[in-house]
DNA sequence: CTTATTTCAGATATACTGATATTA
DNA sequence: CTAATATCAGTATATCTGAAATAA
């Protein structure tokens, strides 16, 4: 015999580290959705412009893995970066990697958006101090490491 | 002048915890869908039936306050969820809100959602031992409150 | 032959804006 | 008259799955 509903009156969501996180996510990604939109970026694209930033002639399937979506998502992505002129894509063969880089309008899109990105981490934008901030943010590596790697 | 572009090459990306949460989203995100996915709901839908557990009779504009959505979003979301038996929305006069409530299959399905969110908060479910699961918990909520009170 | 990459095409899902009707 | 609510309709966007061609 199994006692009733195993009711969920016993269930605090507030204790559930991983859907405060979501639910945190949904005010701050609002923030970065306005920010960035200042500057005509979506946060996805932002995050693909800064990849580029740091490793420059990545490859199409390297951008996917690294930012958890297909590669066909990735792929449209880049055409309407591409038409905006703020990324290049090496005309190779189909069927080889095609080098993806950052051209000089998507280094200086990149450049106006960073002191946007970096305003949201002022101290106390987030209503945290310094210190808690940083802490928040070893926290928050420590566990996109932990769960990236299947390990 | 201005001394060339203000090269983001001094912008360190892992040091702003906006972004950091953002990227770990994505990680945890994906998991929700996943253990959400085999009870048949998204995260969206199962925060909304929590919701309605402990705040029954809400009106389809409380929900969407609650949940940064338009009421348009909510009310989609709700004839989905009614369709399927799990909330009920009192017939009510256009102009007035509508009570919405959990069915008996409602909170079914939420006490099955329930053990695997659950099972995603266990010790070391996140890469955290419990004591930093429970900061990490403690400081994203402080980081909503912040900055979902305007103030 | 198998695997990886890109690309074309179609489908789906989710939330949005605008406009309307009703009520308090 | 104003504000809040729900709803109808249309739109936009971002993702996905499936299939194909090419190359290593």
């Amino acid at each position: 015999m199994q006692d009733a509903t195993p009711s969920p009156d016993d269930f605090d969501p507030e204790t559930v580290t991983g859907w405060t996180l979501v639910r945190a996510y949904q005010v701050v990604a609002r923030r970065f959705y306005e920010v960035l939109g200042s500057v005509g970026l979506t946060p996805m694209q932002f995050g693909v412009l800064l990849d580029l930033s740091t490793r420059p002639g990545a490859s199409q399937a390297d951008l996917a893995r690294r930012n958890l979506v297909t590669p066909q998502s990735i792929g449209e992505l880049l055409v309407s970066l591409e038409q905006r002129g703020l990324v290049h894509r090496a005309a190779a063969r189909p069927g080889t990697a095609h080098a993806v880089t950052l051209t000089d309008d998507g280094r200086r899109a990149l450049a106006r958006a960073v002191p946007a990105v970096r305003d949201l981490n002022a101290p106390g934008a987030l209503g945290l101090t310094a210190e808690q901030a940083e802490t928040l943010n070893t926290l928050l590596h420590t566990l996109r490491r932990a769960l990236s790697d299947p390990s």
